[in-house]
DNA sequence: GTCTATACGAAGATAGAC
DNA sequence: GTCTATCTTCGTATAGAC
């Protein structure tokens, strides 16, 4: 298939971003760890690093939101739930040493057009969690208010939780978040 | 002084980090943005980079650290305004430019030794963090698990407020955190 | 304690053969 | 579409004069 090396890169150049940071994310390591032909990169990438790693970007905002539409239709809390667990999962699964490759070319962007991948990614993801929590049961405002709290706790507990190399920090923020889902839906309920 | 080069130059690198990432801090930059000599820094750091990001992540923590003895003996409630309002400054400072140099390391951490600083200096936080909540009122538990959750929606928020280059995503996630610190105080009033 | 010069390697990017 | 070879730039690190 055309696409398939292209593809293979691109997966390299994320999960590299995700655990070592921009900085690690070269095209050595990408090839290293793919085991994809040098003579393609800029076959697949004429744009250099700056495409690839945007295009890594791309993808691991629609890895998430692939993800989140299993949970379609549930409740609020189901869907906090859902994200905390995709978020415990790239935890757990690199012994605290992998997190968000949206957050690493953010926070190390060298370029603005790259920055802006992340801007993108970021506001698709609060998008798509507002609208899930509002079909949820929650209000418009509520959802909104929510999704954004979610991500931003979400991302930094990784952090933390990469920082202490145990899921600590992370279950504890992942419990306040239940419990204020819960809340807001009580009292809604109750309303 | 003979401290004075070196803080220079340790001021520059926490700088650059916050603002580029652990990538763009080159002894370059930071001699170019402090004007600090070039002959100097093997003396000052013998161990090289590491050694000069090391002491900039520690520097940054005790920053953090000391701006938040302003509040201690107060409220909870202040203490959670004081940690958010040390970061919105970070945010307007920089035209959202800039977030913490810790997160910027432990994303894109090299070498063990240097994430170890990045360990330390989340602990650090969230320990003074505690203890100043369980002084405002708040049991020892409640003050450790909201500790927690301070620290790592700041940091996400932080990071989407630069992604999106606009207060507005940090500023809804203050909101909530001041809305959870004054719940617990009701909930510990009325009790 | 500071300076200049330089060695060394890594990374991004390009050229041209196959 | 892939490969090898190479060029340039940059960043770390060292040496040795002042």
């Amino acid at each position: 298939m055309a696409g398939e090396v292209r593809k293979r890169m691109v997966d390299g150049a994320m999960a590299l971003l995700a655990r070592r940071g921009l900085q690690s994310t070269s095209f050595s390591e990408v090839l290293a760890a793919t085991g994809a032909p040098r003579g393609s990169l800029y076959h697949h990438f004429p744009g250099g690093k700056d495409q690839l790693i945007g295009a890594a970007v791309d993808q691991a905002g629609a890895v998430l939101t692939d993800a989140l539409e299993t949970v379609a239709g549930g409740t609020a809390e189901a869907v906090v739930e859902r994200f905390l667990a995709i978020w415990r999962i790239v935890l757990t699964r690199s012994q605290c040493e992998a997190g968000c490759a949206v957050l690493a070319v953010t926070v190390a962007s060298g370029s603005a057009e790259l920055l802006s991948h992340a801007t993108v990614v970021f506001r698709a993801w609060r998008s798509r969690l507002a609208d899930l929590l509002e079909q949820g049961g929650l209000s418009p405002a509520q959802a909104l208010r929510l999704a954004t709290v979610l991500i931003a706790s979400a991302e930094g507990a990784v952090v933390l939780s990469r920082a202490d190399k145990s899921l600590e920090p992370f279950e504890v923020v992942a419990q306040q978040l239940l419990e204020q889902v819960r809340a807001i839906d009580m009292r809604a309920t109750a309303g």
